[in-house]
DNA sequence: AAAAAAACGTAGCATACGCTACACTTTTTG
DNA sequence: CAAAAAGTGTAGCGTATGCTACGTTTTTTT
């Protein structure tokens, strides 16, 4: 939360709009696009009504600027979990659990339903989202099974349609539970037993 | 359309209530529950305002009378692919077809998107739809397993989370796309080769 | 065909929202 | 320290919505 100590002193400006943006990102992920309020959202931030509309032009205006900050880089964690040194079982099984982890944190969540509920309106950023965001790491989970593939240690025909069928089998039926607010609660050894099923199954197919 | 000839003929009241229930179903898939408004479904159904009230009682009602009418049962022709005495591979095959026909029809399409969309809102709903959709349609492919399991014709530990497993690798990514309104068209050729890739991965595996 | 019930349609209430205007205060800058 | 720029708070416009009231018309029932 402190700014880094070596920078200079972010200019004023810069701090309302980060406060504006967080208020934003809570607002939107508790009620949603069309039911969040924007003075609600200046409420939480303090500042004025005027300054926001100064700075993001519109509520759709914040709407990209709080995706475009979060949204796009929230599957990173999950591709770090690839190294193609690590062989097919590990990397699966760390890609796995943390794609789960991911999936069912109650914070990330709720942009996650943010996004998925509202941004069919906005199609060139829904766009970037996907190409930023799952189709990266559909992609670097893709890349990682090439490598696999090259090494030897895997066969597979279409690594892109692999990596779709990984993670469709590790996600399975959470995603309709998810978006329709019934999520699971799952314990950490159901998340691993899910996991190594998924791995198990991968494996022994290619 | 026309009714079936040998019933009485249906009171003006139901007839009312079908037009009502038809134009809402229009105007909450093309525009979601909160942008849709009540008096467009009357300017499209005909009929006066003050009835569509006295019959449904608020917005709400309208919206929940909808998701009872059509969403419970729009999973219902996937669940008839499945026959016991199909073999493993041709059963699967053929579940596999239907489900990725239904996720790629339009008009089934729009419905399933407004029920993500806007069922979190109405916990109990939600839980139903879960039940009486995909949750059943998972539990029938689960029993068909468990079937074909007794028949030594396969070999798996859960049935259940075998079921989501294999819905999870054929569906993969498209969920996603589907939610931020980025449906790929997937010709007839693409859709069997996923169908067969996921058959094939999941027969391999157990 | 008369009486009872239901449907109609218009008009409007109450409310909430996105957004702007404007007079005022605080902060930045030379 | 003074001029200029940016920020603040309030008040309100325009609009759209969900919903109700009510006098009239249509349909149903006997």
């Amino acid at each position: 939360m402190t700014p880094p100590p070596g920078t200079t002193v972010t200019p004023k400006g810069q701090q309302r709009a980060q406060r504006f943006l967080d208020a934003a990102l809570e607002v939107f992920t508790e009620q949603g696009f069309e039911a969040a309020s924007v003075n609600e959202v200046v409420r939480r931030a303090g500042g004025s009504l005027a300054t926001l509309y100064k700075l993001f032009g519109s509520k759709e205006g914040l709407f990209i600027a709080v995706i475009e900050r979060r949204a796009m880089s929230v599957f990173e964690p999950i591709q770090d979990a690839l190294a193609n040194d690590l062989l097919p079982h590990d990397g699966l099984t760390r890609f796995g659990r943390r794609l789960l982890d991911f999936l069912l944190e109650p914070e990330a969540l709720a942009l996650y339903r943010l996004v998925l509920n509202d941004l069919h309106r906005h199609p060139e950023l829904a766009r970037r989202f996907l190409d930023s965001g799952p189709f990266r790491t559909l992609g670097e989970l893709a890349d990682y099974l090439a490598h696999q593939v090259a090494l030897k240690r895997l066969v597979i025909d279409d690594c892109r349609l692999a990596a779709g069928e990984f993670t469709g089998m590790l996600i399975g039926d959470l995603h309709i539970q998810i978006m329709v607010g019934q999520v699971p609660t799952l314990s950490r050894a159901e998340r691993l037993r899910r996991v190594d099923s998924a791995v198990r199954r991968f494996l022994t197919s290619a």
